[in-house]
DNA sequence: ATAAATTCTGTAAACGTTTACAGAATGGAG
DNA sequence: CTCCATTCTGTAAACGTTTACAGAATTTAT
């Protein structure tokens, strides 16, 4: 069905381009009769606006991006659902971009999206140096999430990670676990760092002798989650736990197979605290403890904090905001309660 | 970082506007050291070109849409990728959007879609009537993945249904189950249906009779799947069965719920056949034997489609294409094998 | 009735590109 | 030196909108 445009409706109706313009946008100054036949000639003749001329003549998309590394985690699916939900009213759209996880990805949509010349962009990002966003920070308003780059001045929307192993842990103590190792991304990312910091600090406060190899250190994937554990029951005799908290989703499944694989039970043998365990792994036996992030909450923050930087845009320089949401805890079978808990 | 136009630059280097396009769009008839003198301006005046203008002038977004049901079924998340690995390198670039399966808003969304004027559509849509999506046929070509409305001469790329359930369903028959019990989606939707037919051509095949009990219908639901299985469970004395094979994913996550409940397992007590299990899920104990579409290849044929009904726009009325793809078995740990086998 | 204020409409420019067309410069052949 | 072909560049229009400005029509006030 091809479409009419505004001059052509301007000719139908002896109309100048400038009136029927104005009865579309609803703008005053147009006699009610005149407005009438405008919109009636809409119809009539299939009128679409073209948005892309519309964009030009008004210097912006309504177009916000999202870059997630990687589009098949349910966690980033409902974080942009939650986005949609919240600016759809405003007439803004959502375009998504897959990094892989790769910088130059990064690099690459960067550019492109700014050509595309979007009004804003949720970044979700690998590159904690923030190098090369940076050069974007003139171009339209950024928040992040998830992962922070280290710069200074930046919007986000994080949950407290540090409170989330706070919760994990004390979980884990409230129900007699005293010796809890834990598995841990990277901490040269913030997530991982904060998460340490919070299994530190809990056990501190419950008085609970840190030993340093019941830390072990991963990359956020399935492998590493396995190898850590399988280090971990290695020197168990030694270095002896009953639960194990791993704080990022695929090093979690890989320490259930490592557990398995050892023909140890979860949760009779060892109890686990997971992170971010999505509802479809869930549904699976045992079902796991886990720490949560509200994704939908996180995306109607962002949403939020989108639209207001979209209106202030023009009126002068703004003070960055850091949004800090509450994680929660889902309950499932995978942690036994011992010592009569 | 403000940017600078095709303007900005012709009068810092006292050219017209048409040459340094010309430069910038490597035509032909630009002395190269225009060329050069342009090229170099370019860089150090910040040029990016804008893409709404481009495309305005052109009449070409280079934009590709995917409409899809939930962006957090990593089924999708897959797909998606395949075909922005393989239409990237001609420029394009793609724009998700989500439904949450519901109709009206897959109106919106070809509404709001057309208006961006893309050039190109893939929809995963959950409305088999095609009454509304038929409106944009003739405005840009579109390509239907997963179901496929009851249409004329579509395009669409899917899996071969019918054959995905002859091999889940041989599969256990290799191994000696002949009471084998079928959960289905609403066998009112393409897929559904073509993978009934798959389960009834195989019995006959093998010669089983078929117990019409032990079919059960739901909605693609997981509660669905649970309640099916419940089902299937407590008229086991009269229709008892050895297998069940559960055609879609998050009914069979309700089905092994269902079968835990009571106090069942897999695969000893009942071995489990499911269909479209995404990686993470299968690293959790008992891993599931599942029947799988190849996502990237999927994303791969669409994405050459797409490129193909692009470049031959203008060029006449083309016939549609059904690319029909193979499913294959991933192997578990939840079928055991009977009577010797 | 006239002036002033208000409402309505049209003209034309602008957004940032690309490109048909024409004209200028260059090079070579005769 | 002239002519032609070729290469290079510029002018201006076009893509489809919105909107400043001005002018026309209508209403209100005097």
């Amino acid at each position: 069905m091809g479409t009419s445009t505004v001059k052509d409706i301007a000719e139908k109706l002896n109309l100048s381009v400038a009136t029927v313009s104005r009865a579309i946008n609803n703008k005053e100054y147009v006699k009610e009769e005149t407005r009438q036949r405008v919109l009636q000639a809409l119809k009539e003749y299939n009128y679409v606006p073209n948005e892309i001329a519309r964009s030009l003549k008004l210097q912006s998309t309504k177009t916000v991006a999202v870059i997630v590394p990687d589009i098949c985690e349910a966690f980033f699916g409902k974080i942009i659902k939650g986005i949609e939900r919240t600016i759809a009213y405003r007439e803004y759209s959502i375009i998504v971009a897959d990094t892989d996880e790769k910088k130059e990805n990064e690099k690459r949509y960067l550019d492109m999206l700014f050509q595309k010349r979007i009004d804003a962009l949720v970044f979700a990002t690998v590159d904690l140096s923030g190098d090369y966003v940076k050069n974007y920070f003139s171009s339209f308003p950024i928040v992040f999430i998830d992962n922070i780059p280290e710069l200074e001045d930046v919007d986000c929307v994080v949950i407290d990670n540090a409170k989330a192993s706070r919760m994990a842990v004390e979980y884990l103590i409230e129900r007699g676990h005293r010796e809890i190792a834990v598995i841990i991304g990277s901490v040269k990312e913030t997530t991982g760092y904060a998460r340490r910091e919070g299994y530190l600090d809990t056990l501190k406060q419950y008085e609970i002798p840190v030993d340093p190899d019941l830390i072990q250190y991963g990359n956020y994937k399935e492998d590493a989650g396995y190898r850590c554990m399988e280090t971990l029951l290695k020197q168990r005799k030694e270095h002896p736990f009953t639960a194990v908290y791993v704080t990022c989703e695929m090093m979690t499944f890989g320490a259930i197979k490592a557990i398995h694989a050892r023909g140890l039970r979860i949760p009779e043998d060892i109890s686990l605290v997971g992170f971010d365990i999505q509802d479809r792994a869930k549904l699976i036996f045992p079902s796991i403890t886990t720490v949560r992030q509200p994704e939908s909450v996180i995306g109607r923050k962002v949403g939020e904090l989108l639209l207001k930087r979209l209106d202030e845009k023009d009126s002068g320089k703004h003070t960055s905001e850091k949004i800090l949401l509450e994680p929660y805890m889902e309950e499932g079978e995978s942690v036994k309660p011992i010592n009569g808990r």
